[in-house]
RNA sequence: GGGCGGAUAGCUCAGGGGUAGAGCGUCGCCCUUACAAGGCGAGGGUCGCAGGUUCGAAGCCUGCUCCGCCCACCA
């Protein structure tokens, strides 16, 4: 870094900057700067403001946060800085979970692979030691990496799920809900997993589809040898715990048997035959159906129809129990196989088939899930839903996109209890406690004997809660509940909960219901649910397929802020999945080095500037007035995007804005003013500059924080004081909307038609500048105006304010060949002077082209306009636009064909008169020339650092390119401008009326273009002197 | 089995009844006094398929085909 930048956490000093960006320096500069001075701090007794409050979806304590959690962290950022910026109490509150399974099995993990010993090895209290051991070691890297990202969080507000306050509030909601009911124990069949050893809740199964299965049928014989029942199973190892065989009761093929028994051909235990309708359809196999009620949640309904006893065959550990007879002891899916051989021993083998089928695996460990029947806590859900489903229904919470209602309240109108017990260790311990008589003691701390019996021998509950509990209480328990708080005042409800889709039902949804229950108020007022981030093959990242991307590989390649634009941009409200492309990343990186220039260059400009907040009164030119419009309209756009939650557009606009009106046509423009001496302008120009560089900062801090405030520090530095520039862009105002200004918009446009006309000529002719123009002067025109606009009358009128930029034909000897090139536009035309370097022919394939394409279009149109379907129907500004737009292209095309005529050598050369020119053109025309006058080539520090390859390739070429045009030059150059420190005092009269005639053919030849050498190249950056040296400023 | 997205330029994506867009990539020209992480220009699409509504469809409706996701107890 070569900018002068102090280390200070004060704004840098000097306004020197090096010529490209460089993030590595800044971006930690200014995060230690902002939270020095507490900027991210939330005053919670603050009520003077409207309040803005999220509270950052806590990630998993001891992770490493992906490119998803940028995505939020980067969301969520753009609209707390947005809010802080309009004036709102912003609150951001951090925090993490202590995500039970997850970490407890990484833990275990670990154990295993270093001191090769297991949990139990070390007992419950030495694993929780560990466990807080690890958190505390590996803690802290998400810290680090949303401080990576800017995320301006309240980090002296940071939470987690087991420190103390929220453990409190835990044990409270779990209390309360006991006494009101809404919490039970009880015996149910539940998904267990056999490897985490831990029951699981309905949302933790994740069905694999088609899944390859078999599908076996087998005999059970009737228990009188009168026959058999031919049942089908996918898990033959259950049959063991079999104790009905249920068929249609209106089964005509089995009507005889229901209310006989069969014999279990291994244990020989007598069961019946029931008929169930619910679980029994006829057209399936053959309409019997094996009954297992301890291992099959439909087949636990039947049982509860039937009052069939319940045969647990299956263990925790996933192998079968003693009731499994001579298969107990046996892996589940060795007993399987064994079973089968077993009944097909005994000539009970009845043939199977392929099944694809849906397995239930848990979604920690894919491991295959087991139903097992189990004591576990449940939640009663469906109290706490209905006002949950109401809530969303009022609208007192919507979901963005909207789409995400429809499915947030399918699920919440079938849900089913919350198992919220789980066997795990880590976590929060259930506050219940049993005597030795089983008694349940729930309470908020250890009580001292039995509820029931007084019993004092108690042991507490060994079970944790499931992870979700704490976390369904997150937007209030981080607030300080149960206490009433200041901060739960000003705060609750949050404003917005930004999360992915993935967890609608696991987090929004119960901290809706919780949230509704315990503080009678919804917990956000608004959910936006962002898109996922997949890789950029559109995978979804996952440490299994090890695409997971740490954003911090990508911060310190591209800076933070190329990266959050980027998430920005890619982030519609319409819910597409982001595929992240390296590409992508890279051109906003491009775009931060943009600004960065954008600045250098106006700060290199904005000597003793007026106050940019004065830019509308002092905007003198047409250019100056319709950059303010377009800043108007980006600033509106950006607004109207951002309280839309389009991320995507207000990205957009604001790129836009920067790159395409500010710096591709405003700063080019305005080094006419800028380098000129007429006061009034430079100063119109450098208040406009100013102003727009300021808002276009100020508009797009919440998307690239580290760049815009180093730059607006830079800017302030130069032009603030008086304009109340504040400490940190992060605590100035956000532009507000303002007024459009169509009509300077639209005046303006027939200057940009005409720079492009001439760029585009130029670029399809293929011609260097310095051939087509040189020399030629044009009346009204100073030395280096290079083409004319030919406009009659009539369209002279149309160009409104701007009217006055009609310049004269020149470069066109009358009754000649067209020494030039002529390009057609809305309300201009422009003749294009070639100097001799005309190609004829091409020229002419040129218009041929264009003629062609105007014809196509205008024929598109009038077969429009001959249906006299459309004329009568159509909306009567869509048909009178059509009329326009054929008139429109009916006389560019006749101006092409009179072009082309006089190519041919017919035709009249007569040039129309026309109205003198203003100087605003002639700087569009100089802009669409946009090179330098004389061919002194400076040296290029940057350029020996370049791959060699490219310079070799590109040079020759370059230069080949311009040997033969250089013979059609004039002898003497004019610069465009002077070197804009010292103009030389000048002052020409404005007119030179008489048009010089250039002679391009007689012209003494220039000398060829100097080839970059070695030497060149090593040459100190400043040292070359132009060649002619400094000339007057141009004058007209 | 239900439900929800998506399919638009080589790639990544906007658009959403009235002349098909951006960025990147490609090709050509250009080291130019803010920026080669740059400037200027060009080429590139029967908007997944088939019907329908309409003066007019990429957009709306219907069906279909692919891709992705969610929910679901058919043994």
């Amino acid at each position: 870094m070569e900018n002068q930048v102090s280390e200070e956490t004060t704004p840098p000093a000097s306004t020197e900057l090096s010529k490209a960006y460089d993030h590595h320096e800044v971006e930690p500069r200014w995060y230690r700067t902002w939270l020095e001075r507490g900027y991210f701090h939330a005053d919670a007794g603050d009520r003077s403001r409207p309040a803005f409050s999220i509270v950052l979806p806590p990630p998993n304590v001891t992770g490493s946060l992906h490119l998803g959690h940028a995505l939020t962290a980067t969301i969520q950022d753009v609209l707390i800085r947005w809010k802080r910026m309009s004036g709102f109490n912003v609150l951001w509150l951090p925090g993490t979970d202590h995500a039970g399974i997850a970490t407890q099995m990484v833990v275990e993990k670990e154990l295993q692979r270093t001191e090769k010993r297991s949990r139990h090895d070390l007992g419950r209290e030495e694993f929780l030691r560990r466990v807080w051991a690890w958190k505390e070691q590996y803690g802290s890297r998400i810290g680090v990496q949303h401080q990576a990202l800017g995320a301006s969080l309240d980090w002296q507000r940071e939470r987690f799920t087991m420190d103390e306050g929220l453990s409190r509030a835990v044990r409270e909601v779990f209390v309360r809900l006991w006494e009101e009911g809404l919490v039970y124990r009880a015996k149910k069949l539940i998904n267990w997993c056999p490897r985490c050893h831990t029951a699981l809740s309905d949302l933790e199964v994740n069905h694999e589809e088609n899944h390859p299965g078999e599908l076996w049928s087998f005999a059970y014989p009737l228990a009188d040898g009168s026959g058999e029942i031919v049942v089908a199973t996918t898990r033959p190892e259950t049959m063991l715990g079999d104790t009905a065989v249920a068929v249609h009761p209106e089964d005509a093929r089995w009507k005889g048997v229901i209310g006989r028994n069969v014999r279990h051909p291994v244990t020989g235990r007598e069961f019946p035959v029931v008929g169930d309708a619910i679980l029994v359809d006829p057209a399936f196999g053959t309409g019997a159906v094996k009954v297992t009620p301890a291992h099959d949640f439909n087949d636990f309904e039947v049982a509860q129809r039937h009052a069939l006893p319940l045969l647990s065959v299956i263990g925790p550990d996933g192998r079968m129990t003693a009731e499994a007879g001579p298969f107990a002891g046996m892996d589940r899916f060795e007993a399987r196989k064994a079973v089968k051989a077993a009944l097909a021993e005994k000539g009970l083998d009845r043939g199977a088939k392929a099944h694809p089928m849906a397995l239930g695996k848990c979604q920690r460990c894919e491991t295959v899930l087991e139903p097992l029947l189990s004591d576990q806590w449940y939640v009663r859900i469906e109290p706490l839903a209905r006002p949950a489903i109401a809530a969303v229904e009022e609208g007192r919470t919507r979901f963005i996109p909207e789409g995400w209602t429809n499915t947030y309240m399918a699920w919440m109108r079938n849900i089913h209890d919350w198992c919220i017990s789980r066997q795990l260790w880590w976590g929060h311990q259930i506050p219940a406690w049993y005597c030795a008589d089983g008694h349940v003691t729930v309470a908020r701390s250890a009580p001292e004997a039995c509820a029931t019996c007084g019993d004092r021998a108690l042991r507490q509950d060994e079970d944790v809660l499931d992870t979700w509990f704490s976390s369904a209480l997150w937007p209030f328990s981080t607030l300080g509940w149960p206490d009433r708080t200041a901060e739960l005042e000003t705060f609750y409800p949050t404003s917005v909960m930004e999360t992915g889709h993935d967890i609608i039902f696991f987090w929004v949804a119960r901290m809706m219901m919780m949230g509704l229950h315990f503080m009678g108020d919804v917990p956000f007022r608004t959910v936006f649910l962002h898109p996922m981030v997949r890789d950029e093959k559109g995978q979804k990242m996952s440490k299994t397929k090890g695409n997971v991307i740490d954003p911090l590989v990508i911060t310190e390649k591209y800076g933070a802020d190329a990266l959050r634009f980027t998430l920005a941009a890619l982030t519609s409200a319409q819910g597409r999945d982001i595929k992240l492309a390296r590409d992508r990343i890279e051109g906003y990186r491009a775009f931060a080095n943009k600004l960065w220039n954008a600045t250098r260059f106006a700060l290199m400009n904005l000597d003793g500037a007026p106050d940019p907040a004065r830019a509308p009164e002092l905007a003198r030119t047409p250019a100056d007035r319709w950059l303010l419009a377009r800043l108007a309209r980006a600033v509106n756009a950006t607004v109207d995007a951002l309280e839309a939650y389009r991320f995507d557009e207000a990205a957009a606009t604001v790129y836009r804005f920067c790159w395409n009106d500010l710096c591709d046509w405003y700063i080019e423009l305005s080094k006419e003013a800028l380098y000129g001496d007429d006061a009034a302008k430079k100063e119109g120009a450098k208040a406009v500059l100013a102003h727009a560089l300021d808002t276009a900062l100020r508009l797009l801090h919440p998307m690239m924080p580290f760049v815009t405030e180093e730059l607006w520090q830079m800017l302030g530095a130069k032009v603030g004081g008086p304009t109340g520039w504040g400490r940190s862009l992060l605590e100035a105002s956000y532009p507000a909307r303002r007024p459009l200004d169509e009509a300077a918009e639209r005046s303006f446009a027939p200057v940009l038609g005409v720079v492009e006309a001439i760029r585009n000529v130029r670029g399809e002719m293929n011609v260097p500048w310095k051939t087509v123009f040189q020399g030629v002067e044009v009346g009204g025109l100073s030395a280096e105006a290079l083409a004319t606009l030919r406009s009659e009358q009539a369209r002279v009128e149309r160009l409104g304010n701007v009217r006055g930029l009609v310049l004269h034909e020149a470069g066109r000897p009358a009754g000649r060949r067209p020494q030039c090139a002529v390009a057609v536009g809305e309300g201009f035309e422009v003749l294009v002077p070639l100097a001799g370097a005309v190609d004829m022919a091409a020229e002419t394939a040129r218009v041929d082209k264009e003629i062609a394409r105007l014809v196509a279009e205008a024929d598109g149109v009038e077969k429009r306009l001959a249906n006299p379907s459309f004329v009568e129907r159509a909306p009567r500004e869509v048909v009178e636009e059509a009329r326009a737009r054929v008139a429109e292209l009916g006389e560019r095309r006749r101006k092409l064909e009179a072009h082309r005529a006089l190519l041919a050598g017919t035709g009249d050369p007569q040039p129309a008169a026309i109205p003198p020119a203003a100087p605003e053109i002639a700087g569009a025309v100089g802009l669409a020339r946009r090179a330098p006058s004389d061919l002194a080539v400076r040296p290029r520090a940057n350029l020996v650092a370049k791959p060699a390859g490219k310079m070799v390739k590109k040079g020759p070429a370059g230069m080949a390119r311009r040997g033969p045009s250089a013979l059609a030059l004039p002898a003497k150059a004019t610069p465009r401008k002077a070197a804009p420190k010292k103009a030389a005092p000048k002052k020409a009269t404005p007119k030179k009326a008489t048009p010089k005639k250039a002679t391009p053919k007689k012209a003494a030849p220039r000398k060829p273009a100097p080839k970059r050498t070695a030497t060149r190249k090593a040459a100190p950056r400043k040292a070359a002197p132009r060649k002619g040296g400094p000339k007057p400023a141009r004058r007209r």
